[in-house]
DNA sequence: TGTACATCAGTGAACGCGCGTTCACTGATGTAC
DNA sequence: TGTACATCAGTGAACGCGCGTTCACTGATGTAC
């Protein structure tokens, strides 16, 4: 079987790890950190419990590990949107855009990080910080006038509540359809709230 | 000493179960409830372990009943504002002045709720919850014209989270102040994101 | 008012369970000569 | 190519700890007569 991947070995590291990174966002998403046990995600992914020490040397490791690689990459896409330099209604609509892509097509990722960034937030440094990344955006749409909220971080907070706010009732079953469906409402929530334009 | 208040007996039931709510109230608000052990709280309160379990059946059904007496409480106000049946201006003003009076004058109950409300919300009935009494309020003004969202769970969703945001980053340090201080500009917030008026 | 008894609110000690983690060990794979 | 050895990635079993909870018991308070 040729079939351009690797060869599969009974015992691959990289796999295994691959496999254990997978289950534990899913089982982290759906039950929380401390609702799985070793076992649990050990069962899941097919091994016994010893064999995830082979990979990570803590059950907490595994979460820093996957929150970090996850937030950072999050950040990464606020990054790079912001780096595109267009009016902020362009850019607002692109941050949305990215947030509800990340809602509909990675849901763990998104619950994850959700309901783990108190715990892990002071690990990431300033550089690849979602909010410092929301708040200099922020900073530099109030310089050129394209908003009228004179602090940053309020208006970070503001516009990150009114996106996430409804996330989590999706989340929760109290909205129906996808985040992309919402887009454009969400688009104009964030212009709206910080007296951005066009009305 | 006839101050009015109740002799204080060395053992006094209620007296003690008042003190196990304050306590728990606090340390579940800063720690979580699964990073509070009966044996932190009994040493809060000044008893042994077991004292709990005259007072309460098991560490669930403290933060249920905690949750419970609370969440409702917070409904409670949010239903007697909209009762006022004020235009959505001052409604909106009003609910707003709720949510930062119980930040600032009541952090532990905010930060509990707040952080508890996916664990317990299936218990709650919809009489008594804030997010169907915020539904209700968003519908009501969306039938008199006074917002421009038509779908009242998510005029909800946008609105609460223009507010809980800011105060979430308040209580991770990110804003100064108290919420008492922001409570014009949240309102403001929750017009404009609703397309209500005045913007 | 005094006495007998029930109830209340507390104690210290222990229990059993599930958890994260470690251990000695195994056999497959990779590498050096 | 064959052999010797190191490393990797797995196993089953056990460990010890902290947890929520229970237990038998105690003494103070409330109540009936």
């Amino acid at each position: 079987m040729s079939n351009g991947q690797p060869p599969v070995r009974a015992r691959n590291g990289a796999a295994t790890r691959a496999r254990i990174e997978r289950e534990a966002l899913h089982l982290f998403a759906r039950h929380g950190v401390e609702g799985t046990s070793i076992r649990d995600l050990a069962l899941a992914v097919g091994v016994a419990d010893a064999a995830l020490y082979r990979h990570f040397s803590s059950k907490d490791e595994i979460a820093r590990a996957l929150f970090c690689a996850h937030y950072r990459s999050i950040a990464a896409r606020i990054e790079a949107t912001a780096a595109l330099d267009a009016p902020f209604a362009l850019v607002a609509r692109a941050l949305v855009e990215v947030l509800c892509r990340l809602f509909d097509e990675e849901p763990d990722v998104f619950a994850f990080v959700l309901l783990n960034q108190h715990a892990h937030l002071r690990f990431v440094p300033v550089e690849g910080n979602v909010v410092v990344a929301l708040r200099d955006i922020m900073q530099a749409a109030r310089a050129r006038g394209e908003i009228d909220i004179a602090d940053p971080d309020l208006a970070a907070a503001m516009a990150l509540g009114a996106v996430l706010q409804p996330a989590i009732f999706k989340l929760y079953g109290r909205l129906p359809g996808t985040m992309g469906d919402l887009a454009p409402a969400l688009t104009q929530a964030v212009l709206r709230v910080l007296g951005g334009f066009p009305h």
